[in-house]
DNA sequence: TATTATTGATAGTTTTACTATCAATTTTGC
DNA sequence: GCAAAATTGATAGTAAAACTATCAATAATA
């Protein structure tokens, strides 16, 4: 997967930022410092002030990339939605099988990120880590409805959407397709975070990958 | 269900207040307001001030019964999972086989709750929503390690090691009882939360509880 | 009745989440 | 190469949140 993307670049929907952060270098530095920002400190106790100190910038040019922390938290979640879709249709599409698809897709939305480098700005392991601990804020938070209505959350449903099409390929009747993969992908982030955090509401298994594993069984279970 | 609990009372640990909100009539009135408010406005927008206006008190006397207002959150998180313990353990108890005590139990995990008026001072279909919308944010934030240390999160690490133990009498071979029942607890509060605010994320099924359905399907595929 | 505990009222601090203004610098169009 | 336009930095300011501190009034208790 490494040199793939060297020059393909994700899109981003503009009604999350006031000006494109990939259109210039500030922006690029805003998107790069967040990253790094949110994931040492938290969504909570990161701040544009803090931000723009990290960057030899003032929080007023911040304010003219991002309406919000919390836009910039959507921004990146989408970033990683898109860039985890793109990976899932490159990976699989020449793959003979429907089973064998799937399979890999579900590698693909529980497993670690741990190559980086693919783009200047982003840091992907770190950018999977703020998905993880971090995302789901964005749905639970009160104007999740509007957010919604201004399409705060496509790229999440397209690739729910996407894996949805695969699971009817292979059964058709199947009733909760939605219902499994959003399943899988949030229950493998908190799998993530517990394993870290609180040990004891997960199994971790040395030398093996629970998580990936243990998702796998539950979807090919699920369906047949 | 009704009557069973007339005379008895949850109790939360005391690392988790400054003063047990139980004892006095300001501490309830707390506990209610809390419940309706961040209810109402989310727990971001929820704040001790308006709690104080809301209940005709003062920030001041408020704090003198919690930390913050995650502290709160804390509080009224671990007041449930007490309460929905002491329900599954209420029920299954006479249930001949472990299958049936596993699959009322996971019925009441997952269900949503509709009865009301156990509590004077706790409304426990808003307290649901809450845990519902809410509760994951104590385990995402920043601090959930020291939090952690403070036994912050015991009642639920009881209530999932109490189903893990029904499932490792059903299969003992089973390598994912944490992880399966944690997956269902949370998936189905994510569920009923993208039911009403992201439904293309779930699969809303007219006239049946698809949640309940599809995680006691989940359970019994993965066990077997 | 004296003591203690509880609550209310008020005020104050620091930080966050913004908005506004203006000058300096860089980019772009011609 | 120069004028106009856009971008950024610097600074200042506001409103609200998240506390802490103090003191008086009231209620509980010994």
């Amino acid at each position: 997967m490494e040199s793939l993307v060297s020059n393909i670049q994700i899109q981003v929907q503009d009604s999350l930022f006031v000006k494109d952060p990939q259109s210039s270098d500030l922006g690029k530095k805003i998107i790069k410092g967040s990253i790094e920002l949110i994931c040492e400190l938290g969504f909570e106790q990161f701040t544009f002030k803090k931000l723009a100190v990290k960057i030899s910038s003032t929080e007023a040019s911040v304010y003219r990339y991002f309406e919000s922390k919390n836009m910039v938290l959507l921004y990146l979640s989408n970033w990683y939605w898109s860039w985890l879709e793109y990976r899932i249709v490159f990976t699989i599409t020449n793959l003979p099988s429907a089973e064998d698809q799937l399979l890999k897709a579900v590698h693909l939305l529980t497993e670690q990120v741990n190559e980086d480098g693919n783009f200047e700005h982003i840091n992907e392991i770190k950018l999977h880590q703020i998905v993880v601990s971090e995302s789901l804020k964005s749905y639970l938070s009160k104007d999740v409805d509007s957010k919604n209505e201004g399409g705060a959350f496509v790229p999440y449903k397209n690739l729910v959407e996407r894996i949805t099409q695969l699971i009817l390929q292979i059964n058709p009747q199947f009733k909760y397709p939605h219902m499994l993969i959003s399943t899988v992908i949030e229950g493998a982030h908190l799998q993530r975070h517990f394993a870290t955090h609180l040990p004891r509401l997960t199994d971790i298994i040395e030398g093996e990958d629970a998580v990936t594993e243990f998702y796998s069984q539950i979807v090919f279970k699920a369906i047949q």
